[in-house]
RNA sequence: GCCCGGGUGGUGUAGCGGCCUAUCAUUGAGCCCUGUCGAGGCUCGGACUCGGGUUCAAAUCCCGACCUGGGCGCCA
């Protein structure tokens, strides 16, 4: 046995105009359907799919019965010499000559992916390798791959550049949420909640502008349709400008990754009517959020986070993507920078922090900093949080720190809310949950 | 962490004290069928999460464990 799988085609390469060619193509038996004298074998590779006829009595009587006994799903190689065909489902179809089985699947398979039955989602991640053979699905990832690629493509377009920070880290956390703790030679360590100490750390490099993509741990035991405990963030950090240039680049990237994924043929596939957001987005203060949601019969003490049902009942209300701006201090990290009550004549115990919502959910969460080593170590110890440990951050701040603003953006979250889909695990490959840690 | 649901063949489900030797679809095996594209027809195979309890009788009721769906909290 030795196919020629070096040359081989995708089945969408093929066409009725290669008639008479002879061609490989390799992939998984989809489908089989037996009708007597004739066998129609569906072949699916990474483009699309393709039929393969065996006639009884023109084909040869061993390759009509080996084909007949592939189990589904198996990897198999074929060559054989395409035929126009009109009754064919691309217009072509292959005569078989030889067929190697590079692969034999077991039978009776843990999930059906022709989509006659449907299965649970958790079902669909205990066998997600064969999950990822439905269209779908499939198409989710092509598109979680696009969207990276915008994201990446946009931003080095702006001046950006890419950088790596450390995923473990020692005790220090911007608070705010708990920490899976590591074990680190004779010490313990933590798993990073977070870039945000490390890239305004970089703001004190003179790069200006950087980013990074890189997976988050959070440790709370949250058991809810959008957190998981490793989620990927797109964080960027911008220095000599203030939040309002970062959230200007935050709702250009984000009608950027829009339009690109509302060209992007496979969308077809997931049903669903995607608009591009027009820019720029709205803006609302805090204020002006409780002041609406009070209108609605939802009270929300000044000072207080929005509830969940606070956040639904506001996005029903605007309908579209926007900003929350000017909120609380005692809301927001140590490191978000205060109004400044003089120049911008609001009250006091405001900062210049922004969320980015879409209707159903928080996306993306950012602010101007504080750069002044003082005021950022009388904020960390407001916080009730011990500036010894922050000390390879705050040293940052000693030594020509400049003024810096930035944001980051849960990528699973942009996803979800884009496509429609309504639990984040589905826009993970392998998600880790509460519950799951396998596969 | 709190509050509600749910665990039945590989998958998706019906049944909710005796009619269950458990329904249907799909899958699997076999047979018939020369143009299927959710092919069709016939035959066969395959399941009540686990452990206690109540009852003459438990898939069905109760308790616990494990798994799981949703809402809220926390959080991005």
């Amino acid at each position: 046995m030795s196919l020629l799988i070096h040359n081989r085609e995708y089945s969408t390469e093929i066409t009725a105009a290669d008639h008479g060619k002879r061609v490989s193509i390799a992939g998984w038996v989809h489908e089989k359907r037996h009708l007597g004298g004739v066998f129609f074998l569906i072949v699916r590779d990474f483009s699309g799919f393709a039929q393969v006829t065996l006639h009884k009595g023109e084909v040869e009587k061993g390759l009509f019965e080996r084909v007949k006994k592939v189990p589904r799903e198996s990897v198999v190689a074929i060559e054989g010499k395409v035929k126009r065909e009109r009754k064919a489902p691309n217009g072509y179809e292959i005569i078989p000559e030889r067929m190697e089985v590079l692969n034999e699947a077991s039978q009776i398979l843990p999930l059906d992916i022709t989509g006659k039955v449907g299965a649970e989602l958790d079902t669909r991640l205990d066998a997600r390798f064969m999950d990822l053979r439905t269209e779908r699905t499939k198409h989710i990832f092509i598109i979680r791959s696009r969207v990276l690629k915008v994201i990446r493509d946009f931003l080095d377009g702006q001046g950006f550049i890419e950088t790596n920070t450390p995923k473990i880290v020692s005790a220090a956390t911007e608070g705010g949420t708990a920490l899976f703790p590591i074990s680190y030679f004779e010490r313990e360590a933590f798993l990073n909640q977070s870039p945000q100490l490390y890239k305004q750390m970089l703001m004190a490099s003179g790069f200006d502008r950087v980013y990074e993509i890189a997976p988050i741990f959070r440790a709370e035991e949250h058991d809810t349709t959008k957190h998981l405990n490793e989620a990927t963030s797109v964080d960027i950090e911008v220095a000599f400008v203030s939040a309002k240039e970062v959230m200007a680049i935050l709702e250009e990237l984000i009608a950027c990754v829009y339009s690109e994924i509302e060209r992007y043929p496979g969308l077809s596939k997931l049903n669903l009517n995607l608009e591009v957001p027009k820019i720029p987005f709205r803006r609302i203060t805090y204020d002006e959020a409780i002041a609406l949601l009070s209108e609605t019969g939802e009270e929300i003490e000044w000072g207080e986070d929005l509830s969940t049902s606070a956040e639904h009942t506001l996005g029903e209300l605007i309908g579209e993507l926007y900003f929350i701006t000017d909120w609380p201090c005692a809301i927001k990290p140590f490191y978000a920078q205060p109004i400044d009550v003089e120049v911008e004549g609001k009250r006091e115990d405001i900062c210049n922090a922004f969320d980015l919502m879409h209707p159903k959910l928080e996306l993306a969460s950012g602010s101007q900093r504080v750069h002044s080593y003082e005021l950022l170590k009388r904020n960390i110890e407001s916080k009730g949080l011990n500036p010894d440990s922050f000390e390879f951050y705050l040293d940052a701040f000693k030594y020509g720190m400049p003024p810096h603003a930035g944001w980051g953006l849960g990528v699973e979250r942009l996803l979800m809310s884009m496509l429609e889909i309504d639990n984040i695990r589905e826009v993970v490959l392998f998600p880790r949950d509460r519950r799951r840690l396998a596969p």
